[in-house]
DNA sequence: GCGCGTAAGCTAACATCTGTAAATCGAAAG
DNA sequence: CTTTCGATTTACAGATGTTAGCTTACGCGC
């Protein structure tokens, strides 16, 4: 259970750990929920004694701070990427969506997490404006009819965070959705509410 | 911060003790959060001492759950209610929508709280149904070009659960949407999802 | 090659909380 | 007065965040 013994970092790199703690944070809530950070677990995780975490970190809470900051540093990438992968605004806008989602069911006890923490970070807001961009962008294109991007934004947001977080980590899904084309029904979703003719 | 002593209640009437500790357990929950719910803590709030909790619950894993339940029968009933007040068709649904938002926003925490817990209970596929049942009504009577009310539905729910995650009993909105009607923004996100007209 | 300062991390201990088991008390009902 | 329900006190074994103080080994200056 408990990890083989780590070798001690050298001189000067010191601040290696902090990202070893932050790791072994991560894998905690991926494995086993929110409630399954404490110190003492996440030491156990990295290898280390509890109290070696507070030469990095001012307590507990900070430690759960960086791992919501990598979340949403992950979440940006991810919605980023997708943003610039697309030529097509509608494609871009799709993408994004898609991107979102596939993030949260990737990660779920992740994802989870960073949206039960209280106030998102500010990061969540940087996503969330390259969406808004994106929205804007068809309605410039014509292809949307969109007539305020910003509340158009919000519902896409909405849903989709309601699509990311519907479906948990059990398996016993609330609709059977099962055989379903899971992309196809995000995308008109997103069409929808993005007023983006199909 | 205790409460004042507790009358013991009348021989036959101890089942009585069962609601007071759930009642206890849902304001811990509504004022505090999934977090604080620990058997202690309902004890105190309920003027009894811990262990005899175990006279009407297996553990506090059981006590969870009747929160859960009387958490889902309560959002059930408030669905219900709005279905029932309702004559149109069209505004069933939008009735039904506020509703759901409305239930969350005023029971934030527990809201959380209910769809935190593995695997939701089948009462809330019931009030899943009732909303099917108002779209396809919708369908019928030609007021919704929808195809596929059960994917629609799916749309509609998503969307709504994700309106009432995603603003946080924490004041630091994630979007400026304060001086909105949100009602107005709520019923226009599900006429476009179930595909009705404005 | 050799100290030796210091960075990197450890062990021990604390106060407090947790869920739960066992045994017990007190008052109301018959 | 006795039974029995409704609850209590006591105790446990383990977990938690955090503090204080100690150890070890790396790498620079000599």
């Amino acid at each position: 259970m408990t990890e083989s013994v780590r070798p001690r970092n050298r001189r000067g790199e010191g601040a290696r750990l902090r990202a070893e703690i932050v790791d072994a944070a991560t894998a905690l809530i991926d494995e086993s929920g929110g409630d399954a950070l404490t110190l003492r677990a996440v030491a156990r995780r990295a290898g280390i004694s509890a109290p070696s975490i507070y030469a990095h970190f001012d307590d507990l809470g900070a430690v759960a701070d960086a791992v919501l900051a990598r979340g949403f540093d992950e979440l940006t990438a991810a919605i980023t990427d997708a943003t610039s992968a697309a030529e097509d605004p509608v494609d871009r806008v799709i993408a994004i969506g898609l991107a979102y989602v596939r993030f949260s069911r990737a990660n779920p006890a992740r994802y989870r997490f960073m949206f039960a923490s209280d106030g998102y970070s500010p990061d969540a807001v940087r996503a969330y404006e390259v969406l808004r961009q994106a929205i804007a962008d068809c309605v410039e294109a014509g292809r949307s009819s969109s007539e305020d991007p910003h509340l158009d934004t919000w519902m896409v947001w909405a849903a989709l965070h309601g699509a990311a977080t519907l479906e948990k980590p059990g398996r016993p899904e609330l609709l059977r959705l099962g055989a379903l084309d899971r992309p196809r029904l995000l995308a008109d979703m997103i069409r929808r509410l993005a007023r983006i003719a199909p």
